[in-house]
DNA sequence: CGCTAATAAGTTGTGCACGACTAAATAGCG
DNA sequence: CGCTATTTAGTCGTGCACAACTTATTAGCG
């Protein structure tokens, strides 16, 4: 028995910090908080931002349409309907309906948009300096999330 | 070059996929929402969820303040406040301004509250289960997320 | 003792996150 | 071809999360 991180006494611990969910919650909100002073020079949210990420990697061959964007960020038209709103009010993107399928909505660049990729790049730079890992803990980290993610995400 | 899980190309990478952040915010998500069935069986959602795992472990010697509460989840009282209104309303805990400090409020567990518990002792089984992980990635993971938290919110 | 600093909880406003639902458009089967 | 089922966005309501601010109370210095 150590004073430092100890294991769970047993299964069905209802102790909080036996909870890796726990873990999970408290780091999601701390690296949120971590961003948010960097995004704020940028006039993004964090979400905002994650959007930003994918539409950076794709604008260029086939525009992007909400759906794409749900599946690559895992959340649904009803967080991010009135999310691009937002950066279309900001000047980010264009909406426009497909005329191929008039459901589908197109999310293009705008040209600033496009120019707010070069002041993005300071970001992940400052942040991979303040998590502080290691090149191994950092790909650790990432394995670890994503199995549990895979796991906890089926059915 | 594999197919699965690549390291980032290099640092300040823009990709969705190389950023940490995203797989915690990714997991923290994918991990509530496993819960949120489980938990409507008790009437909680996932912050009150955490809420209550505080008042059960501590409860019993000395009242906790909302102040304790924050401290304990990171929480500040502009979310718990409104959260303890809704746990009040549900019977299962009561606010009392401290006689010795009366800027301080006392939460206690009802009866309702404290028999909760027993019920509650499911949910982590089914998540531990839900998650596979084995217990030294499980161990592994709160190690990594907890160095990544004190790092990041260091200053 | 008096008065300013601080502390504790709460209010307000903005922006996610998601379930339940709606409207419009397309796919595809009989 | 016609009609039903599916797909795509979007709206609405609830509940976090947090910054900025307010109010009430206590601490502690001169």
């Amino acid at each position: 028995m150590t004073a430092t991180g100890a294991e769970p006494r047993q299964e069905g611990s209802l102790l909080l910090d036996d909870q890796l969910c726990f873990a999970l919650y408290a780091a999601s909100r701390a690296v949120t908080a971590r961003y948010r002073p960097l995004l704020d020079e940028l006039g993004l949210t964090y979400p905002q931002y994650l959007v930003m990420l994918v539409l950076w990697e794709r604008d260029a061959g086939y525009a992007v349409s909400v759906r794409d964007l749900g599946t690559a960020l895992q959340l649904e038209s009803s967080t991010l309907s009135p999310l691009l709103k937002r950066l279309e009010a900001h000047d980010l993107i264009r909406r426009e309906r497909r005329p191929e399928d008039e459901r589908s909505v197109a999310i293009r660049l705008t040209e600033t948009g496009v120019r707010l990729r070069e002041r993005a790049h300071a970001v992940p730079v400052a942040i991979g300096d303040a998590m502080g890992l290691t090149r191994e803990q950092d790909a650790m980290a990432k394995q670890l999330l994503r199995l549990l993610t895979a796991n906890v995400s089926e059915d």
